[in-house]
DNA sequence: TATTGTTATACTCTATAACTATA
DNA sequence: TATAGTTATAGAGTATAACAATA
């Protein structure tokens, strides 16, 4: 167990870790804030799922997810499907559009990134994100899905944000 | 230098602490929102100051600094005293009433955090607070450093023109 | 009656710009 | 002219509550 002046320390970081945020948010593209990268990126990676489940993931209540999948899909970035199993869901789909634009998020942050990390290994940032991911899961984060962040890219016909 | 998937990975996570943050914010007292408990924190942790060194403390804009200042100065956590050295300037300081409240902050965080890490090691903690802490290094004064963006694909954007 | 999703409303945080007072 | 700070305004993000449609 840590002690108090070490969680002192934490809150503070965690107050101040904004500014970074803020910065990555200045480089989106036009039409795209902070919400609406989140929504795609999630689509990106999990694939199609409800208004629910993507409220789960991003961790906000369902009307915040309303509406950022709203203006994500007023821009055709992604399209809302009838549930053929429950007429009130709605399956989200990210559409070509769509696709596009997360790539060009991918690009931008990563070139950020890869400029303000300049001097971080790899081993660095591996050991930044699983203290954040574990972070997140220590405040009852139900966010923990089975992210295949490692390497599975085995087939290329889902939608994977087009790297590499 | 990490990879692509990493950088992504750890925007995915940027962009998801924002709900271990608002988790955090749900626990502080009346009348002291994040932005007045930031206030009181610093100056209870670097002592008296003026308005622009406290803006960059925050990272923040002074014009934000200043809406923060004037709540906290409103519930008497805080006085401003002017500087004699400078009279367009004006010195923060925490009154008894600032100190208690600062001091009802930490007690809460610290509950919250010890709570919620309750099974991190000490070390755990500490990592994560040298790893945030570079990572607010890393990223510096990004406001004055307006990142030079990769040109895009094919297609022409409408990407706000040459910013210079 | 319970659940999924939308909409209305309000609050916090932030940045830009215009303004004042002083240097 | 330049700087320290304030205020007005606008935009993004969020939560609560009321609502509609369906289970």
């Amino acid at each position: 167990m840590a002690e108090r002046a070490q969680f002192e320390e934490l809150a503070r970081q965690l107050s101040a870790v904004g500014a970074v945020k803020r910065d990555m948010g200045r480089i989106l593209p036009p039409d795209c804030p902070a919400g609406s990268a989140a929504v795609l990126t999630l689509l990106g990676r999990h694939g199609d799922m409800r208004m629910s489940k993507l409220a789960e993931l991003l961790a906000v209540d369902m009307s915040v997810t309303s509406r950022h999948v709203a203006h994500v899909a007023a821009r055709g970035w992604i399209e809302r499907h009838p549930d053929p199993a429950d007429k009130r869901s709605r399956i989200l789909r990210l559409t070509p559009a769509g696709l596009e634009q997360l790539d060009e998020l991918s690009r931008r942050t990563t070139h950020l990134l890869a400029e303000r990390l300049a001097d971080w290994t790899d081993e660095d940032v591996g050991d930044l994100i699983r203290l954040m991911t574990r972070l997140r899961a220590s405040f009852g984060d139900c966010r923990s899905a089975p992210l295949r962040l490692p390497e599975p890219v085995s087939e290329e016909t889902t939608r994977t944000p087009a790297s590499t």
